[in-house]
DNA sequence: CTGTTAGCGCTTTCAT
DNA sequence: ATGAAAGCGCTAACAG
């Protein structure tokens, strides 16, 4: 049905090597054949075969976003969706799809099984650190610090975290406490760093909790905080979700925000525009940035770069 | 380097065919044959090449989830992207990818174009409506109401928002609004329906606004309906994001949730939880649900189904 | 039940 | 620049 290479050869008077040639781009081609053969493929209405095109290149034909985490219920993490939906976009427009894979902290197993399905085109992992090595000759990227020789697509934390910091203490807020994620995950690194470097500079109290980058931990902690100093006046979340937590726990034990209490997020989901009080948060291009890890894995790019995170100031501080 | 499957066939002295319909599970194979070949490919550590066996096959090596929508920005869109990444992780357990493309209202040509692409082994369709029928032969399914012969993934959101307003009415609301959406989007059909059904049955006044799914159409919708009918006590949102939004508009303007007036949303997202008030909304099983359009959609179960809308009672209602 | 023989449709050396 | 030929690795129709 289908007009095939052959076929489109055929009608150009060429050999199916020219016609290759011509239509995926690789190799001369005279302007000649290339008109003939174009024409020809135009009229026959012809439309390579991507996994014949892949078989023969050797190349996979999706790209796996690898997440590696210690929850088994991945899908109810709204920037995980984002994400994938982002890279599902992105690996669209190269004819490539995305397969969605929880990955067990200690992860090397996974990652070897995954480097040896012929398959998979590039890996894409997330929640990282620098104990994961994928055994992956390339087509890697991850989102997040790159580590050892894999590019990754990152966001500037530290400077989105300080300039958050910033406009609270700007505001006069003096007793800040941060509400950071797991000492496993390298994600977490940087905002930590960047909350102490901030207090310490400034003189402030260091007011540090632990969360899981999940609402209900963020709830929590807000009350631990609220424990431990009540008379904290800002509370830094290290993304939206603990915010989101944050902002209920607050609401719960009374205090008023931002008046008592101004609370941040961080990635500037959806939701963090829906919510009352809107919550001030840092915006980060995700799409982009899943683009960059997505082309970046696939090696057509040369690497993947470091992207820029800006305040949005809404109610909550 | 890796073993082929001829390397297998050699070694375990029988012919390609035979070490293809063992390992692939397809036609009859000997006992005898069987151990053999299993154990040669066990120790050559054989792993199929999925790229051949789909071009051989003829089968495509991704599923495209089209997503019909008139906003640009699907991403944000929170159950989009929850679908997305669902899809994601059930089509890799069949070794395959997802990709997202958002479709025009008019989507004819867009269909035409996936049923032409070979790469595509499936089409999850969402977001349409009667008027949509896709281009191609089988390999389709949608996630909402089935379509002539396309089966579909319903929630059956007539039970669960008649739940919901049996509920509110249960709890003595007696003004109830609803924020609807739109009305080429067959997903807004169903609850539109109920509703209507639901107050007429009761003798309650009908009181319906447009949405779009949403938080910022939901925000105006809340302001519509307290200028229109200032006595409702109680607004019945299409989905959580528009509820999210009637939430917003209702602090704004002063209304006390639930105390004045009780919301709900549908959909239970993640967020649903994380909210003050917490929003009370009907849950569906995403996952199940994007499980069964992805496996009707490859012809690998019968039909998809209808799925429970069952309602989670928390404070906004 | 099994082997033989063609493919699936495109790419890519390697000569020319 | 171009063509012939040899794959890429597996499947499936067809005899036997």
């Amino acid at each position: 049905m289908t007009a095939d290479l052959a076929a489109v050869a055929r009608r150009a008077g060429v050999s199916p090597a020219t016609a290759s040639r011509v239509l995926s781009g690789r190799g001369p081609a005279s302007a000649a054949s290339r008109q003939q053969v174009l024409a020809a493929a135009a009229e026959l209405g012809y439309r390579p075969h991507p996994v014949a095109r892949r078989l023969a290149r050797g190349t996979g034909t999706r790209v796996v976003f690898g997440f590696r985490d210690r929850r088994t219920d991945v899908l109810s993490d709204q920037w995980v969706c984002r994400v994938v939906a982002a890279v599902a976009e992105v690996a669209d427009r190269h004819g490539l799809g995305v397969s969605l894979r929880r990955l067990p902290l200690d992860c090397g197993p996974d990652l070897a099984e995954i480097a040896a399905d012929r398959s998979v085109a590039a890996l894409v992992l997330a929640g990282h650190d620098r104990s994961v090595r994928p055994a992956m000759r390339g087509r890697v990227a991850t989102i997040g610090a790159a580590v050892d020789g894999i590019p990754g697509a990152d966001v500037d934390s530290a400077a989105g975290l300080t300039a958050l910091l910033t406009h609270l203490h700007a505001q006069g807020r003096r007793r800040i406490a941060l509400v950071g994620g797991q000492r496993w995950l390298g994600a977490a690194r940087a905002p930590r760093d960047a909350y102490a470097s901030f207090v310490t500079a400034a003189g402030l109290p260091s007011r540090t909790v632990t969360g899981d980058f999940t609402a209900a931990r963020g709830r929590a902690a807000a009350r631990r905080i609220l424990d431990r100093w009540p008379d904290t006046d800002a509370v830094v979340a290290v993304n939206d979700a603990t915010a989101l937590g944050v902002l209920a726990g607050l609401a719960q034990a009374g205090a008023a925000v931002p008046h008592d209490i101004a609370v941040t997020g961080f990635d500037d989901l959806p939701t963090a525009d829906a919510v009352r009080p809107a919550l001030s948060t840092a915006t980060h291009p995700v799409e982009r940035i899943a683009a960059a890890a997505c082309t970046a894995a696939l090696g057509l790019a040369p690497g993947a770069g470091l992207f820029p995170s800006r305040p949005v100031l809404r109610e909550s501080a």
